[in-house]
RNA sequence: UGGGGCGUCGCCAAGCGGUAAGGCACCGGAUUUUGAUUCCGGCAUACGGAGGUUCGAAUCCUCCCGCCCCAG
């Protein structure tokens, strides 16, 4: 048995086939070039997600039109085989009618998980594996490490660009089969190793905002794909006083301050709650938003036994963690009792554990409801 | 048509003779591989209207208009 090489797979790089999945953009670009620098058999994978005409005029997107070409481009450069594969059926299916379903009934999902829970480590993997690869690398910002249990998720050395957020539902398995060549770099690098490796785009900006949804107008796209989800109905105070009217939940989410066209208030008021079924925006005080135990579903265990247990849970990707307790319960589920409390926590979005005062997921899962921190209505 | 009160940015609201606070809402930008949040910036040459007093008025006076309240 040979040593491991760099990706920890006990063969030598020649003999390592990499399948990395490009998005066109400079990250995932950097992570093929520099497997390939280091003499692994890559071959480059880009998904098409969506529409092709629609998306190439956009900036800022991924995995359609010119992202397509862009990928292909490296990897040419590079010298790989790069294989563009039709997924907008399972795209739309698996991530988009989702997202459609859980604004429809008030909940505020996050199709980047989606896409990376059901896509990309999903399918992808597969694929990978058919095509004879021991191994599938992404240019996500998260590291990888083999523990004492198997592999384990730890965040990104550059925290400001971590994204083991939106990587929670990365299960055991997939984690054995895939590498994150990006995860110990901070940003600044990766571009510079763009430059330097010669890629084209170097100095492509970074993707933000849905992928999808042409110009930040998610509910446009909502609204086309569920024209009942649309239904106009009261903004409501916590008592239950109608205090305006608003053009459908789906234009909503939890947490929100802009787009109430409240006014004469004192201090702003945020949506506390939305209702799908009677068409209602439930409006209150910032204190409101306060959140003390959190119900999730579909939990992702990244943990050999999962006992309760103390950890730090992050409820927002762009959040700092904060000290909770967690409880498995059967069916996939778990209740978060978040110590000090949170503000705004959205279903439909995750709830990520981490490694109290550590690096290491936990695991995580999806907020199915939330209960307030205190008695309110 | 007797008495009293009030009319300042879309909303709420300071100011009470010295040259228009603030909040909410809204708009723009920054931040952000979700949605949000947050942050920064913008937002009445103008104070119901018309005159008058004054070096100077949203602030004082007069009249008018509108609204509210109490009496008739």
């Amino acid at each position: 048995m040979n040593a491991a090489n760099s990706l920890g797979i006990s063969k030598s790089p020649q003999n390592t086939r990499v399948v990395v999945a490009m998005s066109g953009g400079v990250d995932s670009s950097v992570a093929a070039a520099l497997l390939r620098r280091d003499g692994y058999d890559v071959v480059g994978v880009t998904l098409q997600l969506y529409d092709h005409g629609a998306a190439i005029r956009k900036k800022h997107a991924c995995c359609a039109g010119q992202d397509i070409h862009d990928a292909r481009n490296v990897a040419e450069r590079m010298g790989i085989p790069h294989y563009v594969l039709d997924y907008e059926e399972r795209f739309r299916k698996a991530v988009i009618d989702d997202f459609a379903d859980a604004y429809a009934r008030g909940e505020t999902p996050i199709p980047c998980v989606r896409c990376n829970e059901r896509v990309k480590f999903a399918d992808l993997v597969v694929l990978a594996k058919e095509l004879g690869a021991d191994a599938l690398a992404t240019g996500h910002y998260v590291r990888r490490s083999e523990g004492a249990n198997g592999p384990e998720l730890h965040v990104a050395a550059d925290s400001s660009r971590d994204q083991s957020y939106f990587l929670f539902k990365t299960t055991a398995e997939q984690l054995a089969f895939v590498r994150f060549p990006l995860g110990g770099l901070e940003k600044r690098d990766v571009r510079s190793l763009a430059s330097e490796l010669g890629l084209s785009v170097a100095d492509k900006p970074d993707s933000q905002d849905i992928c999808f949804v042409p110009n930040g107008d998610y509910a446009s796209v909502v609204q086309r794909l569920r024209p009942d989800a649309a239904m106009p109905g009261d903004i409501v105070d916590l008592e239950g006083r109608v205090l305006g009217r608003h053009d459908g939940v789906i234009h909503f989410t939890v947490g929100q301050r802009k787009g109430l066209g409240l006014s004469g208030n004192g201090a702003p008021l945020f949506v506390i709650k939305l209702d799908a079924a009677r068409a209602r925006v439930v409006v209150g005080p910032r204190e409101a938003l306060r959140i003390r135990t959190i119900d999730l579903q579909e939990v992702n265990w990244l943990l050999p036994y999962p006992d309760a247990f103390e950890c730090a849970v992050k409820v927002r990707s762009t959040r700092a963690p904060v000290a909770a307790r967690v409880t498995p319960r059967e069916g996939g589920r778990a209740r978060v009792e978040i110590f000090a409390g949170e503000e705004a926590v959205a279903p439909g979005q995750a709830c990520v554990f981490y490694e109290a005062g550590g690096t290491r997921v936990l695991g995580g899962g999806w907020i199915a409801s939330a209960k307030p921190a205190r008695a309110a209505a």
